[in-house]
DNA sequence: ATGCCTTTGTGAACGCGTGCACAAAGATTG
DNA sequence: CAATCTTTGTGCACGCGTTCACAAAGGCAT
């Protein structure tokens, strides 16, 4: 999963849920989701714990923190619990969620299906670039960003996802902090930073393909029997000395783009 | 960030960088690029840590575990730390990578820049679709499901990215494993199995938001005084009983779409 | 060369999350 | 009604990750 786990180091634990079960509850969801379209009354914490991928005996503590809401020697209650986490998350009320940014990514995101049939509702797309502002994406007109707050007060939108390069995010950030939005979903390769009581989560691509490429690395050298990665304490080196002599060799050759490639079209996290 | 923390459980720590470190890796490099970009020569932990967002002797530990790459009283030299998380994280050699699926998030994907300036590579788009076959997204042609097998060990690939919708995701994985992908990025809502030996990273954007309404839920409680959630040892509940009688009200009124609401047309997470 | 100042590297303590293993609770059968 | 079987709910121990706090190390000025 992506990442993006900056979070609330304290206050974490409002009402006694873990922030870590927390945020297995939508797969918990997901799961019951299905199971309930399927018309399957009940289930035990083994079978759901298998489909949402998780061990069995996590899953209980977790719906522990819920309260008791199984029946010992039956299991779980579809419905019932469908509706219990609804409630937890707070998706039985509507979600108004405004996206900045409608370049690749921001008018994928409006395309997403999954938005509204988990109680969130696109308000507004917003985008900088005049020459899109009345074109229709997803069905609905992109705004100018010169809308931005009072799309925000108008609608009581606390929620905004930032799709936009990575130059940007942060004043964009700023103008929705300011204009009350209290959640931020950021898609751009940037450190966001935001006044206490706002709640940031990060999503992105290139950090999880760098993660990737970590364990795929480790994985060929092992298999080679030669480490890939020099030895912790193994005596001086030997080709490249330490604190002297940085190699600017290599590091994949960026050629000069404009400033940080953060700063591109902007599509994705970088 | 977006999630996905289903990883190696064991045989994690290989050659004893822990997994959180390597997660954090990828973010000082992106801090560190910036600061290579403008020229400047050293930094403290102080300084890099703000610009990645962390806390210093997180980032002083994390770095430990690389070695003793910093001088004292001084800092880090910057070309060389980049150099040395590259080279850790691999990404000093080429990845080629396959994305499947390419609806809208997958051409999103696509068109992203960030991929070649960090050692990934797009080798191939796949889709499903006939009609797509051959038409040029982000300058390559599109390729038919048909070829995956072929494509992958022609060029081979090591990484692939799933974006297809969640129906299809399972068996597209199968397909990918069997020709020889260790890597996947998985963009579809749905729990992949792999054998033992596959990473599998996730990203699911309607989980994230979820998270951030149950936090968004919890502010607007507290600021009224009364929690939200229900209080766990509070009595017997008065107005609905816990097991009897599953409301099946609210939930957002799902409407009855096409099954799981993951087979649409799938541009992101559900 | 000596002493001071800055900053790293890390030992140790703490807290959270995970998983085991089992007792309690309810269903079910005879 | 009693015995048995299933499955939950949780106490407990363990390990990872985070943070503090400080000694060691190097630069720099005198």
């Amino acid at each position: 999963m992506a990442t993006g786990r900056n979070h609330r180091p304290a206050t974490s634990r409002s009402r006694g849920i873990p922030e870590a079960t927390v945020a297995r509850l939508p797969l918990y969801l997901r799961a019951l989701t299905a199971l309930s379209e399927r018309s399957v009354p009940t289930v035990s914490s083994e079978e759901l714990a298998s489909a949402a991928g998780v061990n069995s005996a996590k899953l209980r503590k977790d719906f522990s923190y819920l309260g008791s809401y199984g029946t010992r020697g039956v299991g779980y209650d579809v419905e019932y619990l469908v509706y219990q986490i609804s409630r937890e998350l707070g998706l039985t009320q509507d979600w108004p969620v405004v996206i900045v940014g409608i370049g690749n990514l921001g008018a994928a995101l409006a395309n997403y299906g999954g938005f509204a049939s988990r109680g969130f509702r696109v308000a507004a797309l917003i985008d900088a670039d005049p020459g899109l502002a009345g074109k229709p994406v997803a069905g609905i007109p992109v705004q100018h960003t010169d809308e931005l707050e009072k799309i925000i007060s108008d609608n009581g939108v606390s929620i905004g996802v930032i799709a936009t390069p990575a130059g940007a995010a942060q004043q964009v950030c700023d103008r929705l902090v300011a204009a009350g939005i209290t959640s931020i979903l950021n898609f751009a390769p940037t450190v966001l930073s935001v006044p206490e009581g706002v709640d940031v989560r990060k999503v992105d691509l290139s950090i999880e393909l760098q993660i990737l490429a970590f364990h795929e690395q480790r994985k060929a050298g092992e298999e080679l029997g030669a480490p890939p990665g020099r030895r912790p304490g193994e005596g001086p080196e030997a080709d490249t000395a330490p604190p002297a002599a940085p190699p600017a060799v290599a590091v994949t050759k960026r050629p000069p783009e404009s400033g940080t490639d953060g700063d591109l079209p902007a599509v994705m996290p970088a």
